[in-house]
DNA sequence: TATAAAATTAGAATGATTACAGGGAAGAAG
DNA sequence: CTTCTTCCCTGTAATCATTCTAATTTTATA
């Protein structure tokens, strides 16, 4: 099953409609690998849907998130929460000078995730493994031009 | 070294100062088990600096997170970003309904951990390793009442 | 004590996210 | 194909955690 058969899917199994809208922010969370925005499934989708609106995008996010089809990372020193369709353990790398959020495959956050499953007594809806710092090309481009990494702590933040 | 040492050190190897107020949230941040937010920070340090700022809480929690001395966890489905001195590697578990964060130790985290630094190529500045979910008190709580586990995106966020 | 640099403070500004209200589309049943 | 019900979409207003700013105070140093 494709990753977006499985957010359709689970939108069906919810017992909702599944609107051309929602489709359309499903598959592009399905197909990106960039950790979208809020913002940037807007841009991306408002040529195709010139009515869409920002609370739609919002709304078919909190819906999948409370699903547990989609995790939240929380912000990458921009400001803004990202969302990652991809449930399978991994980790999050997160360059908090050029905001860009990259996938790091590793065995033991398979372990991690059957461990807390079975030990924790928690019913887990999702997580946020992020690791931030600054990536290879920054760390050059700091060290040369003296320039501070910024990073701010909303939503948030999360 | 305590914690609340290491804080203070971070702190004057970088050349800041040590003033009242930074070593008050570094006791606070090393000694809490909460995780938390800038508005407990700032509530439960009132009475001890009636003049305190929130912008300073902010400020020296700004601080704290670039040295590498504090993680932020982003938002626990209270739109508030949670902080955490506790950097050796270990997992926190968030509720979404009563929004308690918890710790988790697993041998598993200190592998990861150094798998990441040794293979990554990042400069890892921190982490954000948080399963959310329901506690199992809330599961009780949730099962018996219907009520839905609410659970906000902002920021985050974090 | 005088001086300069760094911190603190209060309050205003920012901006991502949420809430709200009215209008539309989708499905069920006849 | 209509009606009914329910859910969804949209635009806009409101919220509120966080950041910014300018002025004042504290600190370190000599």
């Amino acid at each position: 099953m494709t990753e977006k058969a499985i957010l359709l899917d689970s939108l069906r199994k919810a017992g909702l409609r599944l609107t051309p809208q929602r489709q359309a922010i499903c598959e592009l969370l399905a197909e990106s690998r960039e950790h979208p925005t809020a913002a940037m499934i807007y841009e991306t989708l408002k040529p195709r849907f010139p009515s869409l609106s920002l609370a739609t995008v919002y709304n078919t996010l909190e819906v999948l998130v409370r699903l547990g089809a989609v995790n939240v990372l929380g912000n990458a020193g921009d400001g803004m929460a990202h969302y990652d369709a991809d449930t399978d353990p991994h980790i999050n790398l997160a360059c908090v000078s050029c905001h860009k959020i990259v996938d790091f495959p590793s065995q033991y956050v398979q372990f991690l995730d059957e461990e807390i499953s079975a030990t924790s007594g928690y019913r887990v809806l999702g997580a946020r493994v992020l690791y931030y710092g600054l990536c290879p090309e920054c760390q050059q481009k700091t060290s040369i031009a003296r320039k501070e990494p910024d990073y701010d702590h909303r939503g948030n933040n999360a």
